[in-house]
DNA sequence: ACAAATATGTTCTATTTCGAAAATATTTTT
DNA sequence: AAAAATATTTTCGAAATAGAACATATTTGT
């Protein structure tokens, strides 16, 4: 009987190779074959197997994660604009000082934030996020505070009623957040209950608010009513917004930061 | 003037390159290339740039992170034994059912079990380490509880008296747990106080303990006293443990499961 | 507006990696 | 123990990538 061709029977030395790429992301053939002690053609031919079962992605010299994981939607959204939104987040972590304590909320915004703040000395920062935590925790010098409560797999954000009382327990200087929609009037909007009660937590126990958000947010709708921009103390955006929504924010005296062009090309 | 060499200015695709990488674990240069709508060359040149300041480390063919960050020493701990590890980890999951309630500690040994539940169906898992929530949330399936707390830089775990009293909220099927040494009489020890009172919170608040360890733990020596033998359900190891070890397994009736070897090459 | 500095595109050659096929070693089956 | 199946090494030509040098924008400073 001939076996089956699609038998995804890996060896040892497969198995091994697929956690050295999830855990490095990339592993080289050469490498691989002095620390098998194979020859480099032995490595190629596991690779080629892998790659034919779908599980790794070839590249010249070496392989990488197949990216295309469940949550290609979370990834995908996060490239989008994304240049946009690490100018955003420059500009927000431009206005937060060392030695600052912040709330992070989810998003693909305030992850860019968090990368931001990297850099930054003696920070104190409580995150719901599990992307921003693990960002933030490789700097030594700041203390790191993650949320308790369940994770979602969509984003790897912590929300819930055990991630609120978490979150009451704190008062912080700066409350960083983002939104999914800004109707003309003012109303922040969202589309996940849950994440907005996270969010007004976040707001009701923050000094100053950061809201940060690129223009593609401005003019659209969600479903869930976060708060009234009358509530923050900052909005960080791309590009100038529409007319009404600078009224109102001057109306009700709150601070505009526009990240500047880097490139109008 | 002559601006200085190493001063790190690094353009508007610089940085995009490196969150590329920080995010895939790698970019091919030709994809780059096209990406940004410019020559391969130029993509080579900002590689060259990114590698001389040490951001990232070059491949043929593309750029993946420079693994040498904060945490070398936990880095080169994950690979150490990994074969062994993994071979436990197996282990163990093969003994853990479909929608079973599971906490998970931190440790090395425990992500390689947190990695070979990723398959299972339906799982309640609760876990005070950052990459064993990561690694599990890609599974849509199971439900992933992060308990609250301080995150470490040095290894992404979560500890204090907030994570304690989180854990204590719940009580579960199965507790899996690492230590970083079993004397000849059975105690368990660790390095570390804070993670020692986690551990044994979590051994409080599971109906079965299961200890997942490689050889090189017994007979060494640690200065914080976890607990003994006696009080854990099974034993998980690569190898046949000392004779003291198994008398004290069978005096107790704790079970023992040895990880059969791969190959003996 | 002009010149200097900087960034990007082109072309061509050197280097590295890849893959196929044959030779050798290892394991499994009978 | 011999034969068959499987895995690994070796060798070498083909393909891909890298880097140097020069040409051509593009930006910056005066």
């Amino acid at each position: 009987m001939a076996t089956n061709k699609s038998d995804l029977s890996l060896n040892k030395r497969q198995k091994q190779i697929v956690d050295l790429v999830q855990q490095q992301g990339f592993a080289a053939v050469e490498e691989m074959a002095q620390h098998f002690s194979v020859t480099p053609q032995t490595i190629r031919r596991d690779i080629n197997e892998l790659c034919e079962h779908g599980v790794v992605r070839r590249f010249h010299g070496g392989v990488g994660m197949n990216s295309s994981v469940e949550n290609v939607a979370y990834e995908t959204r996060k490239v989008l604009l994304l240049a946009e939104k690490q100018r955003i987040a420059q500009e927000v972590a431009a206005q937060i000082p060392n030695r600052a304590s912040v709330f992070i909320d989810i998003g693909t915004t305030t992850e860019e934030v968090a990368r931001a703040l990297r850099q930054h000395e003696g920070l104190r920062v409580i995150t719901n996020d599990l992307n921003v935590a693990t960002i933030l925790s490789s700097n030594p010098t700041s203390e790191v505070i993650i949320a308790g409560g369940v994770v979602r797999s969509r984003d790897r954000g912590v929300t819930g009623e055990a991630t609120i009382d978490f979150i009451r327990q704190f008062k912080v200087d700066y409350g960083i957040i983002g939104v999914s929609a800004i109707e003309e009037d003012g109303t922040l909007l969202d589309f996940d209950y849950h994440e907005v009660r996270v969010a007004q937590a976040i707001m009701e126990n923050s000094r100053k608010i950061f809201l940060a958000t690129d223009h593609s947010k401005f003019g659209r709708n969600a479903v869930v009513r976060l708060g009234h921009l009358s509530q923050i103390t900052a909005l960080f955006c791309d590009k100038q917004p529409p007319q009404e929504i600078i009224n109102c924010l001057q109306e009700h005296n709150v601070a505009l930061h526009v990240a500047k062009q880097d490139s109008p090309l």
